[in-house]
DNA sequence: CTGCGATCTTAA
DNA sequence: TCGTTAAGATCGCAGC
């Protein structure tokens, strides 16, 4: 069946009108007001994006009185003139709607409207179907099976039966409807007292408003009837304002409206004039688009050929487009490929949308695929290669020959970047700007899957995406090497990629039933919880919205204010606050209990069950490798490495967490992994003999800066310490750590002193590795791994200190990450290497924990802890803690 | 209605 | 002003 022509009827004048008022006012450099040019471009080109139209026709009102005005002289009559800032953009408009080569057509004594709606029903007639490109309610009334409007300002699409839902009558009802409630905008009066509302149900009930006079004796409410009939000249005279004339002295000629391409340079021209960069750039994109060998696979003669090429290739970056963002759940919707810059292939094999052509058949293509996608010999570039090659593998492709990933060499080139996408890598290594995601599928409510968006736009799109995944590899992969990168990234970074892949495959097995008893006895504790809040704070509000608590707290019961919040928005109601309150009022109390029951409950019971993969029945978190500033991994939906531990309850969750039946939990942990780097990276003395000696060191630095006999040293000393120890990591200072300690600034002075005049290596590798720092602008780890610090010579005392800061930290949370990765990858090749079933699962920066069946269980303790304690040759040993267990609590 | 900053809490 | 690195829930406002 051939698909009917289709022809767009754009109302020019309201988009001038709507994009003028709905746009802030915007000016270019020579002060010309540009914001109704600007609305309507972006109109257009959307129009021409999404539906490339090929008849069109814009629409413009003349100047002048129209037959209404004839028919009634106040039509209109209360629209004020247009305004001179409007005014001067319509030549622009003109201008701009003759380099899109659209079609115009305008006739003095007609409206757009009536122009649209006897084109529409003609066209209609000749076989086509009509789309009315409009915002305005009034077109309601032409509406058909074959014609529909479309707003793209709204994106919005109202055919006959969204009419009959949205008013409860067909779409010519409308024009009675219309008639009786009148039209303020235009100022057509209609019957005073009868809105929208009570003129649809009239029509509703009465068919159209000739029946309704005829019928009128039946109208119940009294004062509704006497308007009708009094006002039934101006009812009748409404009506025919409101009626779209479809009888215009205009003909539709197919030929006429026939679309050709839009005139890039001039519309690059006006563009430049009116200073439109964004509109600049996509024109500059399509010309650049045009230059590219895109090509869609729709047949098996070239499959095979596409095939034949990538075999023959030593390299190619590839892409699958899919209907979800978690890998668990996609299903592929097409692959694209690139061998050489400028050219791809996409091949669509799972859209689904009405009028879809014919693709290749899915299994078929995989089954083409699959020899060259599992060539180890074949090398693979990807941009976040892990999601690709986990639905390749739901799939049943084992994909091999992984080497490069853009997304991770533009993390280590510069880790503190918010985003690694593609687009940003594009930019930022390429210069170029892409087609983006949004761009395809539309945003919010309306966003598409991509299995809907239609083929010929997915072609560029996944096609762009391969071609720049390649050219960004040559890019990025030079300056890995001059950073000084490439080791860090071939031997860790890439490696650890499949590691990661299959722990989160792997998945992590919770108690259902233990979590839902958990998030009911929450519940429980919360209601109780609730009513005592209210009766302590005599008045009900939003525990959870700490701006309403501060005002109870604080201004109601006038409680002494403890510390501001950082931006203006008032009191801090924090958990240090709240301990302190506590002892002044019941109120906190309750408040910081609440507050660990709902955490617990929302952020953990709750949301670990949400997560449950509906197959495997298991957790399938994700590993992040590309977004801590200092080389760590990150882990969501769920973060299980903030899985709480900390208090009895918080274990309860903790305690969720099980190994599958009749297996055992094993975590191997590094024992004061940074404080041994620290040992290692400052040579100090007294740390190095303290870890060559395997002494507590906690217990160690009480002695030191204490200044007392290692007997002596209480639990509360050596917990002070602690806090030392920790904050020395992080560049602590005088006044933190007296706050954490609870003891005077002075005191915390002394302290501090203590420590760098006992572990004086410590203290020289601080200011050397800022010195540094200032020289290089960067910092780095063990492994090489490096964070710019650009901001290390601000003159900014606090912007310069926290750089200060960073220097010193990064080195050593981030060479933790570094030995903690490649100890990953060992344990993963030595379980490979030895066939044992067990699995590694889950990494929490100095933990791994592993699903172990008992028959292996003393095998890998001993591996793992080998392994892990061997992965680097330091000044200190590393030491490991290797538990096993029934659940994740038990092994801490 | 959606996106985003602010606030708060969890972990290493 | 004042200790690093993360994720996520929720509120409440700004902008579409």
């Amino acid at each position: 069946m051939k698909k009917d022509k289709t022809l767009y009827l754009i109302d020019g004048t309201a988009y001038i009108h709507r994009a003028y008022h709905a746009i802030r006012a915007l000016t270019n450099s020579k002060g010309l007001p540009t914001n109704a040019v600007f609305g309507f471009a972006r109109m257009i080109l959307k129009l021409i994006e999404d539906h490339s139209p090929e008849y069109a026709a814009m629409l413009f009102d003349v100047k002048g009185p129209t037959f209404r005005h004839q028919m009634y002289k106040e039509y209109k009559a209360n629209r004020p003139p247009m305004p001179e800032e409007m005014a001067v953009q319509i030549p622009y408009i003109k201008a701009i709607t003759k380099g899109f080569n659209l079609p115009v057509l305008e006739m003095p004594g007609y409206e757009a409207d009536d122009l649209i709606g006897t084109l529409a029903r003609q066209a209609e007639a000749a076989g086509f179907f009509v789309v009315l490109v409009t915002g305005d309610k009034d077109f309601l009334q032409l509406v058909t099976d074959k014609i529909i409007i479309w707003d793209p300002m709204k994106e919005r699409t109202v055919d006959k039966d969204a009419v009959r839902k949205s008013y409860g009558v067909e779409p010519l009802q409308m024009i009675d409807v219309m008639g009786l409630s009148g039209d303020s905008a235009d100022n057509i009066p209609g019957v005073p007292g009868i809105g929208p509302k009570t003129a649809k149900d009239l029509i509703r009930t009465f068919g159209s408003m000739a029946d309704l006079y005829e019928n009128v004796e039946d109208i119940t409410k009294k004062k509704q009837q006497e308007n009708l009939i009094k006002f039934k000249d101006q009812a009748l005279l409404s009506r025919a304002l409101v009626t779209i004339d479809t009888n215009a002295p205009v003909t539709f000629d197919a030929d006429e409206f026939k679309t050709t391409e839009p005139d890039s340079s001039v519309l690059l021209e006006l563009f430049k004039e009116l200073e439109f960069r964004q509109l600049q750039q996509a024109f500059q994109e399509k010309a650049d688009l045009s230059e590219k060998d895109y090509r869609c696979v729709q047949d098996p003669e070239s499959l095979a050929d596409l095939t034949g090429q990538l075999e023959r290739s030593k390299q190619f970056a590839l892409d699958t487009e899919t209907t979800s963002q978690d890998p668990m759940k996609a299903k592929l919707v097409g692959l694209s490929f690139s061998m050489e810059p400028d050219a791809a292939f996409y091949i669509p094999c799972g859209h689904e949308y009405p009028g879809v052509p014919t693709q290749l058949d899915q299994s078929d293509v995989l089954n083409r695929l699959k020899p060259v996608l599992e060539n180890p010999d074949v090398k693979k570039i990807g941009q976040n290669i892990k999601y690709d090659w986990m639905v390749l593998l739901r799939h049943g492709i084992h994909l091999k020959g992984v080497f490069f990933d853009t997304m991770i060499a533009s993390y280590l080139i510069n880790p503190s970047k918010r985003a690694h996408n593609l687009d940003q890598i594009a930019l930022d290594f390429l210069g170029h700007k892409t087609i983006t995601y949004k761009d395809l599928t539309g945003k919010g409510k309306a966003a598409l899957g991509f299995a809907q968006v239609p083929i010929e736009k997915a072609t560029p799109y996944a096609c762009e995406d391969a071609d720049i995944t390649l050219k960004a590899k040559e890019v990025l992969g030079k300056e890995l090497e001059v950073l000084g990168l490439t080791d860090l990234f071939e031997q860790v970074e890439m490696p650890l990629v499949q590691v990661l892949l299959e722990m989160e495959m792997q998945g992590v097995c919770v108690n259902t039933d233990r979590l839902q008893d958990l998030s009911k006895s929450f519940e429980h504790q919360l209601d109780l919880l609730e009513s005592d809040i209210y009766a302590a704070a005599g008045e009900t509000f939003n525990i959870k919205s700490s701006q309403q608590l501060g005002s109870i707290l604080f201004d109601k019961l006038n409680l002494p204010v403890q510390k501001k919040t950082k931006k203006k928005t008032g009191y801090s109601t924090d958990v240090n606050v709240l301990t302190v309150l506590a002892e002044k009022h019941e109120l906190p109390a309750l408040i910081l209990r609440h507050r660990t029951l709902a955490k617990l409950k929302s952020t953990y019971a709750d949301a670990l069950l949400e997560l449950i993969h509906p197959e495997t029945g298991r957790i399938h978190t994700s590993y992040n490798q590309t977004v801590t500033a200092t080389g760590r991994l990150s882990s969501s939906d769920p973060n299980l490495q903030n899985i709480p531990i900390r208090t009895d309850e918080g274990r309860e969750i903790r305690s969720a967490f099980v190994p599958r039946e009749g297996w055992h939990f094993v975590s191997a942990d590094y024992s004061q992994i940074e404080l041994r780097i620290l040992a290692h990276c400052s040579d100090d003395d007294i740390l190095i003999k303290a870890f060559l000696e395997d002494e507590d060191i906690h217990t160690r630095t009480a002695t030191e800066v204490f200044q007392v006999f290692p007997s002596m040293i209480t639990s509360e000393l050596r917990r002070q310490a602690k806090i030392i120890n920790f904050g020395i990591i992080y560049g602590m200072g005088a006044f933190s750590l007296s706050k954490e300690l609870g003891i005077s600034q002075k005191m915390a002075r002394t302290y501090i002193d203590n420590y760098f005049a006992r572990y004086k290596g410590v203290k020289a590798f601080i200011d050397q590795t800022i010195e540094a720092a200032k020289n290089t602008r960067q910092t780095s780890t063990l492994l090489g791994r490096i964070r710019l610090l650009p901001d290390i010579n601000s003159s900014n005392n606090n912007v310069r200190q926290f750089a200060e800061r960073t220097a010193v930290n990064t080195p050593i949370q981030g060479t933790a990450a570094d030995l903690i990765k490649v100890a990953m990858i060992q344990v993963d090749n030595a379980l490979k290497a030895k066939n044992l079933k067990a699995a590694m699962l889950l990494s929490v920066h100095d933990e791994l924990v592993f699903e172990v069946p008992p028959e292996e269980l003393d095998a890998v303790k001993t591996l793992v802890k080998e392994i892990m304690e061997g992965v680097w040759d330091l000044k200190v040993p590393l030491k490991v803690n290797v538990e096993y267990g029934k659940n994740w609590a038990e092994i801490h």
